[in-house]
DNA sequence: GACATATGTAATAGCCACTTACTTTGGCAA
DNA sequence: TTGCCAAAGTAAGTGGCTATTACATATGTC
């Protein structure tokens, strides 16, 4: 079927599958103009619809939002999980390529990444959200403990996974923000990324 | 003089010093709704004033915004370079506090510390910003250096200042977003710091 | 004391989120 | 096949926002 192709007028009175659509042209906009910066009316005008029919398919301008930080998260997970397998050599290599990988979603997809984490508020109090976030997480925990002694108890795990999540998470928003004072080749990230996991698992 | 009291309506036709009234109203609004949330218009009822008078102190929305970040920055520099002061035993503990300090300001002043990082687009070609935010950064650079090896090269010390950076922006970040796995108590987040701080500026 | 300038107002244009009342269409039951 | 209902669209309107314009009023200076 697929009567739906971009920014051109519909011939159809129905569009086939503006929710889909409009989760898709959102996102888009998110990069192009911020999680603040961009209007649903404007998501519809490139969808081909009226300003009213967004609101068909979601309440309000958040729960647009929150769908495609949802489809944010599961993305990112996604390729944690990837890269996770991918990576081998030293034990501390996936987590490195954990690292990486973060940095890399914040680069990739700077405005998504910054919609899921924090910005749209209220996402503490989002059960959904946190669990998928948690999916995250628990990845990056699993990684940890496989590079760290068998007998490393568990609460000290969850200490080394918060103080590597703190690192990297202040890494790629101070890159996508412009606020690193010096510009960092991919391969100085790479030994960045590979120095710092050694100092935070090491005793 | 003191003419322009909160909330109450001004009884003279010119308020007195609205451009900085404006400021420190704007300041607080923006911790109420942050950044993106709240109105100049709404700034201006408040202030007890016209919706159009704003604009004759400053040409836009984004200009307000940005006066506002900028004292926020003052007032974190300010409170840096107090605690690496009074920081003393240790010869870590200056960079500890800068650290616990860095956090401390993100709690008390989470929306001025979300508009100084990021979100209120186009800061990196603000060449004022830039240079009072390298201001904060000099005084990490200054104790850091003081708590390494004297032969340490300034490349180096550059390199363990963004570490730490990255470390406590990734965690105030996550604290005041809400995203942090386990809550700290203070008496944590003193050991949790200390324990970095040692990690990253040791060999 | 006059008047230029700074600082205020009211009214307005254009955009936005969201609602309401109405219209079109597709699918399903008879 | 037909008839009808629910799903999914539209147009028009409300109220709020940014910013501008034309106009009003105070202030300080000569």
């Amino acid at each position: 079927m697929e009567q739906s192709r971009k920014n051109t007028p519909r011939t159809q009175y129905h569009h086939g599958d503006l929710r889909a659509h409009l989760i898709e042209t959102v996102r888009v906009l998110v990069e192009e103009k911020g999680a603040d910066g961009f209007s649903i009316s404007e998501a519809a005008r490139r969808a081909g619809v009226s300003s009213a029919a967004p609101y068909k398919h979601f309440s309000d301008r958040a729960e647009i939002v929150r769908e495609v930080a949802l489809a944010g998260i599961d993305r990112m997970r996604d390729r944690m999980d990837q890269v996770a397998q991918a990576a081998s050599g030293d034990p501390l290599a996936p987590v490195t390529a954990l690292g990486l990988c973060y940095a890399d979603f914040a680069r990739t997809e700077p405005g998504v990444f910054r919609l899921i984490f924090g910005l749209a508020e209220g996402h503490e109090r989002d059960a959904e959200m946190q669990a998928r976030g948690d999916g995250c997480l628990a990845i990056v925990k699993r990684e940890i403990r496989t590079a760290m002694p068998e007998d490393t108890p568990e609460t000290e795990i969850e200490r080394r996974s918060l103080m590597l999540h703190m690192f990297v998470h202040g890494h790629a928003f101070l890159e996508i923000d412009g606020k690193h004072e010096l510009e960092l080749t991919a391969e100085q990230e790479k030994a960045l990324m590979a120095d710092i996991s050694r100092r935070i698992l090491r005793d």
